[in-house]
DNA sequence: GGTGTATGTTGACACTGTCAAGATTGAAAA
DNA sequence: TTTTCAATCTTGACAGTGTCAACATACACC
């Protein structure tokens, strides 16, 4: 059925959903409005309203579709078994920070304040995310088993500090501090120097 | 002159800037409104403008004031020669976030989208803000000076990743992903064994 | 004392998110 | 088929925002 021209639209929350992905992308989180989104759609100020509840939570429909997006570029990886850990996270790094740097206001939509910290992060989003940080968690811990020095929560702990690293450089590039994009290459190779050789403790 | 009552106010801008830091420390940046600070400093909603020409000039202020403060409480470590590097960089680790955390709402300004990408960061808040990472950066370099492994810009790589690492590690707990608070000290010892060990190389 | 400049005020404009009430439609029930 | 109903969309309205232009006040200096 495809899009009737008079009164319903026949598939408008993910018309919004596409439409507010391409919007963010080349204006900035900051420039939507759900005014201005609902004019590009061609429907009226409040019609979104019947299909989010908020601008939250179209938000975080947004957040949604690119955790998926990560996934579907990142996922792979986490199914490697790496010969040589410290390639294998250079690589990994490098992939992460492209995607962020790729898709800059969609990621900095997937882990910023305006969901996390002021809005309330839906039950799905939160799911979603959670999972691929779970993932990314459990391949570290598979990485690091067996390792006579590594014990309990360790591996869980190495996944949160290698994966804050990479947020924490994608963020200064995305934002335009202290990081400039001719020297990823070289901080990638550096992050995956520092944090890898003694993951295995 | 204490405060005149009248029409003049007398030191405007920095009573703008003091109530705004103490405004956003207890709801937000973007409840910050021009309108409800000048109603809580007792003026009228465009007396601001003509202190800064900008909300964003406003916001510039109180990171610059941050930056400030940042220094204040962080500076003196950088003046330390280590012994223990790893135990250093722990405590280091530990006070970043404790800064980041104790003024999350300033701390996301100094480093934020809402001045570094929306937009224009004032020069003196440019100057600060990249003399606090300088300052570390030297720090680093003095650190790994005598290495007859490092060479030429390695240590600038070293001071971003390693910069760069805390800052996604803060960003992460203040806006309440992925990390719990309660395992901040565990991560910095994680993050001070990772990062640490292969400096030196 | 008069004048200018810095600082403060009021009015106005375009823009925002979102609620309430009414209009339109397609599908299920009669 | 006709009626009804819930889903969907629209219009009107409200309070809130940043900021510009025009005006008012007050202090500092000739």
């Amino acid at each position: 059925m495809p899009a009737k021209k008079n009164y319903h639209h026949g598939d408008l929350r993910q018309s919004l959903i596409n439409e507010a992905t391409r919007m963010i992308a080349d204006s900035g989180i900051e420039k939507l409005s759900m005014r201005g989104l609902a004019e590009c759609v061609g429907v009226s100020r409040t019609a979104a309203y019947h299909h989010f509840k908020d601008k939250n939570e179209l938000l975080c429909a947004i957040a949604e579709q690119g955790f998926s997006h990560w996934y579907d570029q990142m996922g792979s990886r986490l199914n490697e078994v790496p010969e040589d850990l410290e390639a294998w996270f250079r690589a990994f790094s490098h992939a992460y920070i492209d995607f962020a740097r790729n898709h800059a206001e969609q990621y900095d939509l997937m882990f910023g304040r305006p969901i996390w910290k002021n809005g309330q992060p839906t039950e799905s989003l939160r799911k979603i995310s959670f999972e691929a940080f779970e993932r990314y968690a459990e391949f570290v811990k598979k990485c690091l088993q067996g390792d006579q020095f590594s014990h309990g929560q360790d591996a869980l702990r190495v996944a949160q500090v290698t994966w804050g690293s990479l947020h924490g450089l994608s963020r200064l590039l995305n934002d335009g501090v202290y990081l400039d994009k001719e020297s990823i290459n070289s901080m990638c190779d550096v992050a995956a120097r520092l944090l890898v050789q003694n993951m295995r403790r």
